[in-house]
Formats: structure tokens, sequence, C-alpha cells
DNA sequence: GCCGTTTTCGGCCCGACTGTTTTCAGTCG
């Protein structure tokens, strides 16, 4: 879509722009950005429908970014960017990627010895032709060496499935000083994004000295990269950054908004404070030199005429326009879970038996679990024929008798996970698929298909009347995988149409993704929230896939397994 | 360069830490 090329092309000139030392400039081109790349529609499309002026009624688009915009639209480039990149032809995205290289110092290295990219960089540096540049020093040039060297082991944003385990250690370590009051995540890994690039810690102490040196020692930590009176940053082991910041029990509240972010949302909550005439930062809400909230989070929306805002919903996109009409989602919590439908047992090559599959979700509280065994065609997986389905719905039988005669409120419901072939039938016999009580049915083969032959077969998978849940609709796995070419919105139509619930798969894949149950919500299309467990350990995955669906604002209302087992079986088709 | 219930000019989010130029620019979040 143009519209990212373009918000790319202008985040770049604001970094130029800034490079040059412009005020102010560089803060416009990046808000049109964030415009750009928040518009759901193709740009080039607003442009056909109302030319110029309907570009202009993009927040933070006016005549000069509108008439970059056209320039792009029409001739593919945009004059001013190409005339800053023929000033600086260097690679600024690769360069800035290493730890306390800005665009500045970039800049500086090329004009004084012609470094273009990481390779330049690297070989200017142990050529020790950096240190002695004005500005530059010694330690400049051995922390550009050390951040390359991390660098090239650098896997990316990490799962958050893999960070909040650390995190809440890391929390659990510093909750036993005496001299940490508060503590909590903040940042990203608070609003549950699916995937992370450091993790934030917030504290308060009264001496932040102490805490400070515990943190920087930690097992594990592999270097400091900065360590003062109220802030440290360290590298972990495992590749991530941990932050911590102490604050004073005062600013407690507006520490934890602001640490949390997401920075646009930051911009606009303090927006509203300046329209107020007040001040936010992280200290507190602040009337002229009079702090008038900071203590709690409530009373630093509330100071600002906000409602409290879920973290997982502060992204500014909506949440803030929803606050002030009274309109935010009532989000639910992983408490709110009845059961878990989506769940593989020892029959089909996981770890664990029924049974304690079953106790494991009693003990999570659950009111029910449906063991849903890949099928056939999956050999890799040792899927299931409808022979040992039918023998399988035996066992089940007597493990429910067995519960029944020990008091148990619980449940064990007997479904399997099919598989949609290429042609959109399952692999699976209708007569066996009647005796269950659900099905669920995924796409595991032949991937790559074409838009319109991949949606033909989903959509005759889900007017299959013996269908009632579409695992892991779109296919993608979080940093491993895109999504399968599907029309999402057809995905709606169809679910609607047939009552089909659509799957929110709470392990790495994270599918559907909280924009999609966003538009899934909008429609009233039901979904469930299911682990995909293997083992009983990753019946804990839960909780990633009701964090997604907060992020994607959904409500218990939209979510089937917060429901009772006699108000969840009338979800199923038959 | 953009924007507006303080509005067509004047303000734009804001503070911490590092290293080096020893007073502050650059970077980060």
């Amino acid at each position: 879509m143009r519209n990212q090329e373009l918000a790319k092309i202008f985040n770049d000139m604001a970094r130029f722009l800034r490079m040059d030392g412009v005020a102010f400039k560089p803060y416009a081109y990046e808000r049109a950005a964030i415009s750009l790349e928040l518009l759901n529609e193709d740009v080039g499309d607003v442009y056909v429908k109302g030319g110029i002026r309907a570009l202009m009624e993009i927040p933070g688009v006016g005549k000069a970014i509108s008439d970059h915009i056209e320039e792009y639209l029409k001739t593919g480039k945009v004059k001013q960017y190409e005339k800053f990149k023929k000033q600086l032809p260097i690679d600024l995205d690769e360069l800035v990627r290493v730890e306390g290289m800005g665009a500045k110092k970039a800049r500086t290295l090329y004009q004084k010895l012609g470094v273009k990219n990481l390779k330049d960089l690297e070989k200017a540096a142990n050529a020790h032709e950096i240190s002695p540049l004005f500005g530059f020093g010694e330690k400049t040039e051995k922390n550009i060496l050390q951040g390359l060297e991390f660098l090239k082991r650098d896997k990316g944003r990490f799962l958050l499935h893999e960070i909040l385990p650390t995190a809440r250690s890391v929390v659990e370590k510093l909750k036993f000083l005496k001299e940490v009051d508060q503590i909590s995540i903040a940042g990203s890994t608070r609003r549950r994004k699916e995937t992370i690039g450091d993790v934030d810690i917030l504290v308060v102490s009264k001496s932040p000295t102490k805490v400070m040196d515990f943190f920087v020692k930690l097992p594990g930590v592999e270097k400091v990269w900065a360590k003062g009176g109220t802030k440290a940053s360290i590298r972990m082991r495992e590749g991530f950054d941990m932050d911590l910041r102490i604050v004073q029990k005062r600013s407690y509240g507006s520490a934890l908004q602001y640490f949390t972010g997401s920075k646009d949302h930051n911009i606009a909550t303090r927006r509203i404070a300046i329209e107020k005439g007040l001040k936010l930062s992280e200290y507190g809400v602040f009337a002229g030199k009079k702090q008038i909230a900071g203590v709690t989070e409530e009373n630093v929306y509330k100071a600002i005429g906000l409602p409290w805002i879920e973290p997982e919903l502060r992204e500014n996109e909506g949440e803030i326009d929803a606050a002030l009409r009274g309109k935010l989602p009532k989000l639910f919590d992983v408490k709110d879970i009845k059961g878990d439908l989506h769940c593989h047992s020892d029959w089909d090559g996981g770890e664990d038996s029924i049974e304690q599959m079953a106790k494991t979700a009693m003990d999570l509280g659950y009111e029910y679990i449906g063991i849903s065994d890949h099928t056939k065609f999956l050999k890799i997986e040792h899927g299931l024929d409808e022979k040992q389905l039918l023998k399988q719905h035996e066992a089940i039988k007597k493990i429910n008798e067995k519960l029944e005669k020990q008091g148990k409120k619980f449940k064990v419901l007997h479904g399997c996970e099919a598989n949609i072939m290429a042609d959109g039938s399952v692999d699976i016999k209708d007569e066996v698929l009647e005796k269950l009580d659900y099905v669920i049915a995924g796409v595991h083969s032949i991937l790559k298909m074409e838009k319109k032959e991949m949606m033909a077969r989903i959509e005759k998978a889900m007017k299959n009347p013996n269908i009632d849940i579409l695992a892991h609709p779109t296919g993608r796995i979080v940093g491993q995988r895109d999504e399968y070419q599907v029309d999402f919105d057809k995905i709606l139509k169809l679910a609607k149409e047939t009552g089909t619930i659509l799957e929110i798969n709470s392990s790495s894949r994270l599918d559907l993704r909280d924009l999609y149950i966003r538009r899934a919500k909008n429609e009233g299309v039901k979904m469930i929230i299911n682990t995909d467990a293997h083992k009983k350990e990753q019946l804990d995955y839960m909780e990633y896939g009701v964090s997604q669906a907060r992020r994607g604002w959904a409500e218990k209302g939209d979510i089937i397994n917060t429901l009772p087992i006699e108000d969840l079986l009338k979800y199923f088709k038959k």
C-alpha cells in the first residue's frame, strides 16, 4: 500500500530535517506519517476521489505535504526527499540501529570518513578512525564496536510469550528488596503487544541507588547501557534490554501512565492536558507549579477529564475519543474464561493424557475443556482417523462418568481439529463429525494458494454444517509466517451467514490479530479464545489470547468461552 | 509544516543519561 511507502518517506524526511537542526517541521512530517499509517483507505484512492482537498482532510496533512503526496502518486517520487538522499547517500536505517548512533553522528561519520553502512562503520571503528574526531572519543568508538556486536546477534523483537515470564521474575526479585515500595511492569509489555522490543519496569523507592545497584547486577545482565539516579538500562543475555525507572510515590501514577505509553497515546493525553491549561509529565499533572494528580493512574486520567483507560487500548487508535464519549469497551480478563476448546492430548502425540489436561483445566478454575486432537491428514501430528475418534469418544464419555461420580461439575467436551483440504472438504467423514460435541477446522497444508482459491476453500468449510469453529483463521505465526492470502471481510461475512465461530489462537500464532478482532467485534461475529495447548503447561497461554482480545476491544459478549457450558453449546451449529 | 472552543500567529511532549566540546549536544524512550 502506498500509505506505508509515503509514511516511510515522511519519517525519513523528518529525520533529515532534524539533522539539519530544523525545528518543529520534523514533528509535522512524523505526524503526517502516523496519519498515513493509520489510514484505512489507500491514499491514492483518497486522491482519486477528492484530489488535493481530500488529502488535506487527513489529520496532519496540509498544503505542502499534500503536494508531496500528489507528486508521489503521479511520479513515484518526492523531489525534496530525493534531494535529501543525494546529499547524504547513506543507509541511515541500518546505521541508527547501532545503540547510541543517531542521525547526526551518522552524518558526521559520512562527512569525515565516508561511512555509508555498517560495514564501513565497523572498519572505521576497528581502524580507530572515529575516536580522534571532534565530538567523538575513545568510549564512543568502543561503544560503537560493542553495539555492532550486539546487532550481529540481534534477533529483532521478542514474542510476548518469551518476555513476560522473564519480566515477571525480575519483578519478583526486585520485590524482595525492602527498598522497593511499589513496582510495576510498564511499556509495551504492560500493553501486551504481541512482540516486545524491551522491558520497562517502574519502581517507587526512597533509596534509588540501592535498587539500581541490585538491578544492574541481576543474573543474566550482559551490558549496562546507562545507570543514573533515577534510570538504568541493561542488556540481558537473552538479547533484549530492560529499563528501570525509579520515581517518588507522588509520581507513581503519572510515571506509570507515561512509561506504559504508547508514545502516540501519551502525545494525545499531553495535548489534552495542555488544552485544559495543565501540564502532564511523568512527574504528575500540574496546574502551574502545583501538582494536582500523579499518585495513581486513575487520578492522572481524571485530572485531564478522562476515565482510566486499560493499557491494552492505549495506542491512540480511538480510545481517547471513546473515553471522552464514555464509550470505552468493558474488557474482561482471564478469570472470565470458563474453558478451553482447542487442546491436544497424548492421543495425537501431545504430551499429556486427557485426564491430566482435564485436571489442569479444573485447577485453572475452568468448567469445561474440549479435547480437539488433529485428524488423520496430518500424519506428522499423528492425526486420528474415524475409528480412533470414535474410540476417543467412548474414552471421554467414561472420563465424564467418572467426574460425575466424583461429584465434579466439570465436563470434558469432545471435538477435533480437522483439516480443511485444498478443495474445502475435511478429512473426516460427516457421520463421525456429527457424533462429536463440536468441530474445529483449520488450514494446515498448501498455504500458498491464490486468494480466490483459498477463499473458495475456506468458504466451503465454513458452510459445512458440521464445522463450528474456524481455527487460526488467517494462518499467520508471529515473527515467522505471514497470513495466507485471505479476504478477511469475506471471512467476516461468511461467519455471520453461517454462524461459524472465529478462533483467537493464543499460541505464538496470535491469530486473529488485534485489528481483526476489533473488526469482528464491530460486525457482531462471535469468537472463541483457545490455547492450542499440546501439553498441560500450555493451557496457561490463555492469558495471551485474552490480551489479544483485549487489544482488539473485545468484550465478554463477543467471546463464547466466557459462557457456561449450556450457553456455549448453543453457539454450535447442530 | 500544521493547526485552532486562548485561533490565522505562535506554539508544537518532555526529561534522563552519556560522553565530551567542561557546558551541552546527541540519543533514547
